[in-house]
RNA sequence: GGAGGCAUAGCUCAGUUGGUUAGAGCACUUGCUUCACAUGCAAGGGGUCACAGGUUCGAGUCCUGUUGUCUCCACCA
C-alpha cells in the first residue's frame, strides 16, 4: 500500500460526495443475500413525496443508518428500504396552492382527471428531491428498492387490503359525525385535529314552552349557529328541576320548529344550565344523544362552513351566522346572558381552520378486533418499544381505540376501491375495476370519489415495500424487519396500524423493536416550524460544517425519547471533533513508511503503554458495541469521543512521539503498527455515526478491503486485554497530571525543566516511565530515591510514588506544609468513611462482593498516599 | 379530566439492573506561536442532584407526596 497525505485541514465537502457516489457505484447498499447469516432490516419511515429534509429527518435517518452500517459491518444481511409517501393533503393543498397562484383556478375547475395528472407532474417534478437531499446526510439505504406509497404494487396491496377487510366485515360505510376541515374541503381523522383551549362565549338562550306562555328552558351553548339544526333539548333523567319536562314539546326560537325535551344520561345537571340543546348533524355526543333518541338529523352547516338551512341566514359563513342569530335571538329577548368560558376548539392539523363537525357518509375500518392481537403482541413483548415507556402510550390509545375513518374526500392518493350501481344502489367492493353491476346488469357503475386516508397505505409498507401481495423472496428474506425508527408523534398515527395491520396480513408482527427519538427543538427549546421561521435547514449545516458534524451533533447528548435542542454551536463541537480526528490520523500518516504490516506485533515486543492502549480499545470495542445493542447510540458516540480526543491523541500520541520520531527503531516499527490498528479500529467503530471522515481516513492509511462499509466491526477479545500495563500507566498518568498541577500553581514556566526525585514502591514503573516524564513532566532528568529532604521543594504525592521537585526559589515551606496538611486531612477523611463502610456488617454481608474489593483497594491506596504524606511531612521539619 | 415526560455546574445535557470522591460539551479563570490540530495544548474554579418523607448496609438512581414545567390523550354542551 502506497503512503499517502491526507491535506492539512479538515474539508468534508471535498470527500462527501465523492465517497457517496463510490459507494452507490459499487452496490455497497444492496445486501447481497447469504442465507448462513442472520438478516436485519428496517424500512425508512416515509418522508413526505414533496416535502424538504428537515431537522426531524436528519436525526431520524442518522440513528437508522447507525444501527444500519453496524450491523451491515457486523456480516448481517442488512436491507434498508428506502421510499417516499403520497402524503395526501399536504400535496393536494401545494398542488392546489400553486395552481391559484399560477391560474387562478380551483381544482374543480379543472376536474378530477387532468388535476390528478398535475399531481402525479408535480411529484414527477419534486419527489426526487427529498431523496436526493437524504443522501447528501450519507444515509446507506438500498436505492435500488425505493418505493413510492402510490406505486403500482404498493397500490395493489392497499386494494387487497381493503377488499380482504371489507368481506371480512371490518370495513364499513357508515353515517356518522366526522371531523370536517371546511377549508381543506374533507373528513379528517381524530388524529389529524388540534385541540387548543380558547377564549369564548356560553350564550344563555331561552327556548320556549309550546302551550305555555310564558315559561322557557334555558339552555347554554358555545355554538348558537347551531340552534338552526336542533331537534331536542336534553336534561339529565334524574334532575328534580327539569323532571316535569322531560315529554312536553318547546318551540325552536328563529325556526319555529316544534322539539321534544328528553332524558338523556350524557347530561351533566351541574354543567351550565343542565339543559342541552341537541343538534345531531353538527356535534358526536348530540349525534349519539339523537341515536338514542331517534331524533331528526338536520344540516344546516355544508361542507364549506356555510349556513345550508333554507331561510335569511342561508349562504351566510357559520361565524358571521353566528354573530346574527345572536343580535336576532337579543331582540326577541331570548338572550338571557353571556357568559366568558374557555373550551377546546378544534383545528385541522395542515391548515388551522377550526373544524366543523358533520354529520356523513364515510368508510370506517371497525377497529377493535384487529386491536387486539396488536394489544397483546406488546403486552406480551413480541414487540418492544425501546424506551419502554412508550409502550404506556401506545397501548393506551390502542385500548381506548375508536373506529377509525379512512375516507377522504381528496383526490390525490388511493381511490376507494368501491362501486356503485347508479341503477340498483348494489355496493361493490373489488381489487378490479367493475363495469356491470352483478346483481341487475346495469353499466351505470359509478366509484367512489372519496380516497383513503394517507396512513392506509403508510400502515402496509413493511410488508408492501418487500413485494406483497405477491410471495416474493425479500419477503421471505427481510420480513419481520427488525427495527423500526422514529418519533414519538407519530406512534398512534403510524406505528400502530402498522402493527395491527402487519397481524392481520403477514400474521407476524411488523418489526420486533420499535426505537423511538424525540422531537429536535430550537436552541431555546421551541419546536422547529415554519411559521415561527426558527428552522435550521440541514442542508446549509452540512455544506458549512459536513454531514458527519451534523449526524454527531444528532447523535450525541441526549436519551433515547427524549427532545433534543439544536444548535450550530453543537456542530461547530463536533466538526471540531472532526478536526480533531484528522490531524492526528495526518500526524499518525506523517509517520507511517506506507508499508506497515497490518498484524500487531508479538506480546513481548510492545511497550507498556501499546498494551495500556490496546486493552483501552478492547474495552471500548466491548462497551459500544454493547451500547448499540440496547440502542444507546449517544452513550456509545460520547465513549468513542472521549476514547479520541483523551486516551488516544491526548496519551497516546503524545507518549509515543520520541519513539516515532526515532524512525530507525525498532520501537518505532512496532509503535507504527500499533498506531495504525487502534486508529482503523476506532475508524470502524466511529463508521457508522461518521461515515465520511472515516472512510477518507480508512483509505489513506494501510488497510485490507476496498471501503471501510463493508470491512469487518471489531470483536472483543481476551488477548487484547492487559490490566497490569493498564494500571501500569495509570500510575504513570495521575504522577504526571499531579507534577502539571504543581508546576502550574507555582508558575513554573513551561521552559524551565526541573530534576524529579521519586520516592517509590514501583521502581519498575517509574524507571521504564522516564522517557514520559521528561516529555510529559517538564523534567530534565529523574532519580530514583529511598528518601529525600523535603525542604526546598514542591512534592506531590499519589497512592503509588512521592515525587520532589527542586524549586527553593519558589517554595514557601509554610504554605507547603499547610498544603500537605490540607491534603492529609482530606484522606484521612476519606479513610475515615471507607473504614466506617468496610466495618458496617450490612454492607460488607449484603453488597456484591466486587463493591467491596473495590472498597477495600482504595483504602489501600488511601492509606499508602497517607503514609507518604506523612512521611513527607516530617522530612520538612 | 386522564396519562406521561422533565427538574443534576452559568447554559445544554449524560449518568444503562441502586454501589468509588456525580460527569461531558459550551461558557469562565490561568499559562502556552511544544515541529497533527489555536477548529489546538496544559492546569483550574464551579453542583444541598427541585422540595419533604420513606425503603435500603448504601439513593442523583426505587416508592409516596409537594412544587414548577413541557407534552400527549379526552365530546363536558
Amino acid at each position: 500500500m502506497p503512503k499517502k497525505e491526507l491535506p492539512k485541514t479538515y474539508a468534508p465537502a471535498e470527500f462527501e460526495d465523492r465517497l457517496y457516489a463510490m459507494w452507490c457505484e459499487r452496490g455497497y447498499f444492496t445486501p447481497k443475500y447469504d442465507p448462513n447469516r442472520p438478516s436485519y432490516s428496517m424500512v425508512i419511515p416515509p418522508p413526505n413525496v414533496t416535502g424538504q429534509l428537515h431537522m426531524g429527518h436528519a436525526l431520524d435517518e442518522t440513528l437508522q443508518d447507525v444501527l444500519v452500517r453496524t450491523r451491515r459491518m457486523q456480516g448481517y444481511n442488512t436491507l434498508w428500504v428506502p421510499g417516499t409517501d403520497h402524503a395526501g393533503i399536504a400535496t393536494q393543498i401545494k398542488v392546489e396552492e400553486n395552481l391559484r397562484r399560477e391560474k387562478g383556478l380551483t381544482r374543480h375547475d379543472v376536474g378530477r382527471e387532468a388535476f390528478l395528472e398535475m399531481v402525479w407532474d408535480w411529484k414527477r417534478q419534486y419527489g426526487s428531491r427529498i431523496i436526493s437531499q437524504l443522501k447528501k446526510l450519507g444515509v446507506s439505504c438500498d436505492w435500488t428498492r425505493e418505493r413510492f406509497t402510490m406505486d403500482d404494487n404498493l397500490s395493489a396491496a392497499v386494494k387487497r387490503v381493503f377488499v380482504t377487510l371489507y368481506d371480512k366485515g371490518l370495513i364499513y360505510r357508515g353515517l356518522r359525525i366526522t371531523n370536517w376541515c371546511p377549508h381543506c374541503n374533507t373528513a379528517l381523522s381524530d388524529a389529524e385535529v388540534e385541540h387548543r383551549d380558547e377564549e369564548g362565549s356560553f350564550w344563555h338562550i331561552r327556548y320556549p314552552i309550546k302551550g305555555e306562555e310564558g315559561r322557557f328552558v334555558t339552555v347554554a351553548t358555545t355554538r348558537p349557529e347551531t340552534i338552526l339544526g336542533d331537534t331536542a333539548v336534553a336534561v339529565a333523567p334524574g334532575d328534580e328541576r327539569y323532571a316535569d319536562l322531560v315529554g312536553k314539546t318547546l318551540v325552536l326560537p328563529l325556526v319555529g320548529r316544534e322539539i321534544p325535551v328528553v332524558a338523556d344520561e350524557a347530561v351533566l345537571p351541574e354543567f351550565g344550565t343542565g339543559c342541552v340543546k341537541i343538534t345531531p348533524a353538527h356535534d358526536p355526543n348530540d349525534f349519539e344523544t339523537g341515536l338514542r333518541h331517534s331524533l331528526e338529523v338536520i344540516h344546516v352547516i355544508d361542507g364549506t362552513g356555510k349556513i345550508s338551512a333554507e331561510g335569511k341566514y342561508f349562504g351566510m359563513d357559520r361565524f358571521e351566522a353566528r354573530r346574527e342569530i345572536v343580535k336576532d335571538l337579543d331582540a326577541l329577548g331570548l338572550l338571557v346572558k353571556i357568559e366568558p368560558t374557555t373550551h377546546a376548539v378544534a383545528h385541522c392539523y395542515r391548515c388551522a381552520s377550526i373544524i366543523e363537525p358533520l354529520a356523513s357518509k364515510q368508510w370506517f375500518v371497525a377497529m377493535k378486533e384487529l386491536a387486539a392481537p396488536a394489544i397483546s403482541a406488546v403486552r406480551e413483548g413480541e414487540i418492544r418499544y425501546v424506551p419502554d415507556r412508550f409502550s404506556k402510550i401506545y397501548l393506551n390509545w390502542m385500548e381506548n381505540i375508536k373506529d377509525w375513518c379512512i375516507s377522504r374526500q381528496l383526490w390525490w392518493g388511493h381511490r376507494i376501491p368501491a362501486y356503485y350501481c347508479q341503477d340498483c344502489g348494489e355496493v361493490i367492493v373489488s381489487e378490479t375495476d367493475v363495469t356491470v353491476c352483478p346483481k341487475c346488469g346495469s353499466h351505470a357503475i359509478r366509484q367512489e370519489d372519496d380516497v383513503l386516508d394517507t396512513w392506509f397505505s403508510s400502515a402496509l409498507w413493511p410488508f408492501s415495500t418487500l413485494g406483497w401481495p405477491g410471495d416474493t423472496e425479500d419477503l421471505r428474506r427481510y420480513y419481520p424487519t427488525s427495527t423500526l425508527v422514529t418519533g414519538y408523534d407519530i406512534i398512534t398515527f403510524w406505528v400502530s396500524k402498522m402493527i395491527f395491520m402487519g397481524l392481520e396480513f403477514m400474521d407476524e408482527k411488523p418489526f420486533t423493536d420499535v426505537f423511538i427519538h424525540g422531537l429536535v427543538r430550537d436552541a431555546e427549546g421551541r419546536k422547529m416550524s415554519k411559521s415561527l421561521g426558527n428552522g435550521i435547514d440541514p442542508l446549509e449545516i452540512i455544506s458549512s460544517y459536513g454531514a458527519d458534524a451534523l449526524r454527531f451533533a444528532l447523535a450525541t447528548g441526549n436519551a433515547p425519547g427524549n427532545d433534543m435542542r439544536f444548535s450550530v454551536e453543537k456542530v461547530e463541537s463536533a466538526r471540531n471533533f472532526a478536526n480533531k480526528l484528522w490531524n492526528a490520523s495526518r500526524f499518525v500518516m506523517m509517520n507511517l513508511t506506507g508499508d506497515e504490516e497490518l498484524s500487531l506485533p508479538s506480546d513481548d515486543e510492545l511497550a507498556t503503554e501499546d498494551k495500556w492502549i490496546l486493552s483501552r480499545l478492547n474495552r471500548l470495542v466491548l462497551s459500544v458495541t454493547e451500547n448499540l445493542e440496547k440502542y444507546e447510540v449517544g452513550v456509545a458516540l460520547s465513549e468513542l469521543y472521549d476514547f479520541i480526543w483523551d486516551v488516544f491523541c491526548d496519551w497516546y500520541i503524545e507518549l509515543v512521539k520520541p519513539r516515532l520520531f526515532d524512525p530507525e527503531s525498532k520501537s518505532a516499527a512496532v509503535c507504527r503498527r500499533v498506531i495504525v490498528r487502534v486508529l482503523t479500529d476506532t475508524l470502524k467503530l466511529l463508521h457508522p455515526y461518521m461515515p465520511f471522515i472515516t472512510e477518507e481516513i480508512f483509505l489513506s492509511l494501510p488497510h485490507e478491503g476496498e471501503s471501510i462499509m463493508v470491512a469487518p466491526y471489531p470483536t472483543a477479545c481476551d488477548a487484547m486485554s492487559y490490566p497490569s500495563e493498564e494500571a501500569e500507566m495509570d500510575r504513570v498518568i495521575a504522577l504526571i497530571r499531579g507534577i502539571r498541577f504543581r508546576r502550574a500553581e507555582r508558575n513554573v514556566p513551561p521552559s524551565r525543566r526541573t530534576k524529579l526525585f521519586i520516592v517509590t514502591k514501583y521502581p519498575e514503573t517509574f524507571r521504564g516511565a522516564e522517557a514520559y516524564l521528561l516529555k510529559l513532566a517538564s523534567a530534565s532528568e529523574i532519580e530514583l530515591v529511598d528518601s529525600y529532604s523535603a525542604e526546598g521543594a514542591v512534592s506531590i504525592v499519589t497512592d503509588a510514588a512521592t515525587v520532589y521537585i527542586p524549586l527553593s526559589d519558589l517554595v514557601d515551606l509554610e504554605k507547603e506544609k499547610a498544603r500537605l496538611l490540607a491534603e492529609l486531612a482530606r484522606i484521612e477523611g476519606e479513610i475515615k468513611r471507607t473504614e466506617g463502610k468496610l466495618a458496617n456488617e450490612g454492607f460488607t454481608s449484603k453488597a456484591p462482593a466486587a463493591v467491596v474489593d473495590g472498597e477495600r483497594t482504595k483504602l489501600e491506596k488511601y492509606r499508602a498516599t497517607e503514609a507518604a504524606l506523612r512521611e513527607t511531612l516530617a522530612a520538612l521539619k
